[in-house]
DNA sequence: CAAATCGATTCCAAGGGCGT
DNA sequence: ACGCCCTTGGAATCGATTTG
């Protein structure tokens, strides 16, 4: 946080639930990957107000080896032969294990993949037994609630006290490898009682240890025991605390799921691994088996039973860690989604999470750098790609068909970079809808020299972005129907590249240079401003209007000239529109505005010019060019003139618009222009003979006759009246003309 | 248990935009 | 032209985890 003095004081409500470090926290899935896997979620959590009820299901996914589904369909049967067993063994159980205190829960982890398990007993049986059982060590958590300055749960070796019986109670199975196994399965027998023998005292042990033990004696543990005793398959365990881990082989493992889930979390290397590898993993030597590793990853009565005992603890733990690391992903979330709303860079990612946490939010203590928010925005961008890609895959329900699209693409040059913005032009819920696909840079540079930029390059470029950044199936891309640019994209070569690409080769069509069901519309807009630059560059009376236009701006634009402009408009009680510049680089539709704010106010324009900046010097070019009669009377001719055309320039910008509604709008237009050409009517040479229509040119004929009036300082204009002489351009100002006449007659 | 490695954060500096 | 601010990339540093 770049001003985390600011937020010190907020610190205090800092929840103790623990000192791990939340937030972007490390492991071995890369950054960006699971930013993506609680992505979904969060952003799901973020639509519906955070009550989804998939969080921890989607948690757990990320674990391996909990496929439930398929093994309670595969293994409902052993489970229950296995129970079938479970009455005759009780008998067995008693007496062997009266006095053995070491017997315990740990043997709720049974191998049941029975012919494997058969095999590598009977292989054991051949070889000596495995004495290395006597002495074990038991992965255990270390409670890490008062040493929070490191704060992560670490494993602890406890050395346990060795079994009262000398014989192995757990017949560990030595199938640690491949082959083992693979021979294991080819041999079948009848020892496979042995196994049940341990399902037995498992259930056994684990209802006499409740009573022996006051740590086993929670309600948690007795519910356990009594669903597991009641069940008749391995579906009926569901809920009990036990859960079933399938292997690679088809077999799989019973296990108390809060002791092997802390075993997990504190490693959070295991999670990578299948079944075996985190059994070979557990195993401290190679000489160890697979059943005493198995016995570390189960729940144990051991030291007390503290390990059990603890286990559930740790669990409820680690789900306030993960509702509060959900919490914290969603705050983080939004902060970067709010920076990208505002368009600012990443830095203020690290602000908004500073707002965000001052304003009592959680936001963990991990992931407020502004390098976090590239991640972020990669998620960000995969997810809307996915959203998209789902959007044109998705047959209609009207047609049964994905939904045919277009696109459209322009390039920009920001700053040095030229990039080629592609979107993509679809029907969303019946509205149009423009989406942004990608913009790559238009040029780069290579051995083989500069790049970019050609009709066919750009083609690629459009259909690289579908292809490779929307990852579209190919069968999509004959939905393009068209794509929609300016001027640069009407080459032969672009439609061809982007057709062949999409559609395929049809070589008809090639030849005809164009295709009435693929077609490259060029945008209206643009087309119509390049008709303006024309008229605007052929012009000279048009820039020298412009030019007489902009002289507003350039004095009442900004700063002084802006204050002594609205206070004079003010004191007059008058329209004052902020003055605006004609830029040729833009939109001939935006500048257009410009005019119409000038006519708005005129006349503060010129109070404010007459009252302060205003000299008596008869020569100042400034007064004839802003107060001049002629200027009026242009100003309103071509904002009657322009008003269609702009209009039509305008609408044909906007989204919700046909392209080709510009084909109805075209004649009328054509029509009004036409019929402007023809009128004014009378003596165009002496202006005060000419009369104007009113439906043709409403300004100009509001203010026709004021504007001729001989005497014109009454006029709404208020403007000097300024007449031509002689053709050398402007002389005096029409006042002192009419003055010097009269005094000549 | 120490070294190596990885990742997150902070500091620093260059470069460009923009207002004066 | 100058100075301030913003942006961005890289180096340094710190802490946590993994490995030998």
């Amino acid at each position: 946080m770049s001003s985390s003095d600011e937020y010190e004081n907020t610190m205090d409500h800092e929840p103790d639930v623990e000192s791990e470090q939340i937030g972007a926290k490390s492991s071995k899935v890369s950054n960006e990957r699971k930013f993506l896997q609680y992505f979904q979620t969060a952003s799901k959590k973020l639509s519906d107000g955070g009550n989804d009820p998939q969080v921890p299901k989607h948690v757990k996914n990320v674990q391996p080896g909990t496929n439930k589904k398929r093994v309670q369909k595969t293994l409902t049967f052993a489970w229950s032969v296995i129970r079938r067993f479970a009455v005759v063994s009780e008998r067995h159980a008693a007496p062997n294990h009266k006095n053995d205190p070491g017997f315990n829960l740990s043997k709720s982890i049974v191998p049941i993949n029975h012919q494997a398990a058969v095999a590598a007993k009977r292989k054991k049986e051949d070889n000596t037994l495995c004495e290395s059982e006597d002495t074990e060590e038991v992965m255990e958590i270390e409670n890490s609630s008062d040493n929070s300055s490191s704060g992560n749960a670490s494993l602890v070796q406890v050395t346990t006290t060795q079994f009262g019986s000398k014989r192995p109670i757990q017949s560990t199975l030595n199938f640690t490898s491949e082959e083992n196994s693979k021979q294991a399965s080819r041999v079948c027998g009848d020892d496979i009682s042995v196994i049940y023998n341990k399902i037995d005292k498992l259930l056994e042990r684990m209802e006499i240890t409740p009573s022996e033990n006051k740590f086993m004696h929670n309600g948690e543990t007795e519910a356990a025991v009594k669903i597991l005793k009641e069940s008749s398959c391995l579906s009926d365990i569901d809920g009990s605390g036990f859960n079933f881990y399938p292997d690679t082989f088809g077999g799989g493992i019973v296990r108390c799921e809060a002791c092997f889930e802390m075993i997990c979390d504190s490693s959070p290397a295991l999670l990578d691994k299948d079944l075996l590898q985190v059994q070979r993993k557990m195993e401290k030597s190679p000489g160890n088996t697979l059943g005493a590793g198995l016995e570390h990853a189960s729940c144990t009565t051991r030291n007390g039973g503290n390990a059990h005992y603890r286990a559930p603890i740790a669990r409820k733990r680690r789900r306030v860690i993960k509702e509060r690391s959900m919490d914290v992903l969603c705050n983080q979330l939004k902060s970067a989604l709010f920076t990208v709303k505002i368009k600012a860079a990443s830095l203020h990612y690290e602000n908004a999470i500073g707002l965000v946490h001052s304003c009592g939010s959680d936001v963990g203590n991990l992931g407020h750098g502004r390098n976090q928010m590239k991640a972020m925005v990669q998620a960000f961008e995969c997810y809307l790609h996915k959203r998209t890609r789902d959007l044109l895959t998705t047959p209609l329900p009207s047609t049964g068909l994905p939904p045919h699209f277009g696109t459209t693409s322009d390039k920009s040059t920001p700053i040095h970079v030229s990039n080629h913005a592609i979107m993509i032009l679809v029907m969303l819920n019946g509205m149009k809808t423009a989406i942004p696909v990608d913009a790559p840079p238009v040029y780069s540079f290579s051995e083989a020299g500069l790049k970019g930029g050609t009709a066919d390059e750009l083609a690629e470029q459009v259909i690289s972005a579908l292809v490779k950044t929307l990852k579209l199936p190919n069968n999509s891309l004959s939905s393009l129907m068209a794509h929609q640019a300016d001027g640069q994209y009407q080459s032969r070569m672009f439609l061809q590249t982007l057709k062949s690409s999409t559609q395929g080769d049809n070589k008809e069509d090639l030849l005809a240079a164009h295709d009435i069901f693929f077609v490259i519309p060029w945008d209206t807009a643009h087309w119509m401003d390049l008709c303006m630059v024309d008229i605007r560059e052929s012009s000279e009376f048009l820039r020298r209007f412009i030019k007489r236009a902009n002289q507003f701006n350039t004095m009442y634009g900004r700063g002084k000239g802006h204050a002594e402009y609205q206070g004079v408009a003010k004191q007059n009680s008058l329209k004052a529109h902020v003055t605006k510049v004609y830029a040729t680089t833009r939109f001939a539709s935006s500048s257009f505005s410009q005019f119409e704010s000038i006519y708005e106010s005129y006349e503060a324009l010129c109070k404010a010019f007459s009252a302060i900046r205003e000299t008596d010097d008869e020569d100042e070019e400034m007064k004839y060019m802003i107060k001049g009669r002629d200027f009026c009377l242009d100003l309103c001719g071509i904002i009657d003139i322009l008003s269609k055309p702009m209009e039509m320039m305008i609408k044909s910008q906007s989204l919700d618009q046909y392209l080709w509604s510009v084909t109805k709008w075209w004649p009328k237009v054509k029509a009004i222009l036409l019929a402007m050409k023809r009128g004014p009517t009378g003596q165009l040479s002496d202006i005060r003979k000419v009369t104007v229509r009113k439906q043709l040119f409403p300004k100009l004929w509001k203010h026709y006759e004021d504007l001729n009036e001989e005497d014109s300082v009454d006029c709404i204009f208020r403007g000097s009246v300024i007449t031509r002489m002689d053709g050398r351009g402007y002389g005096r100002t029409g006042r002192q003309h009419f003055q010097k006449e009269k005094k000549s007659h």
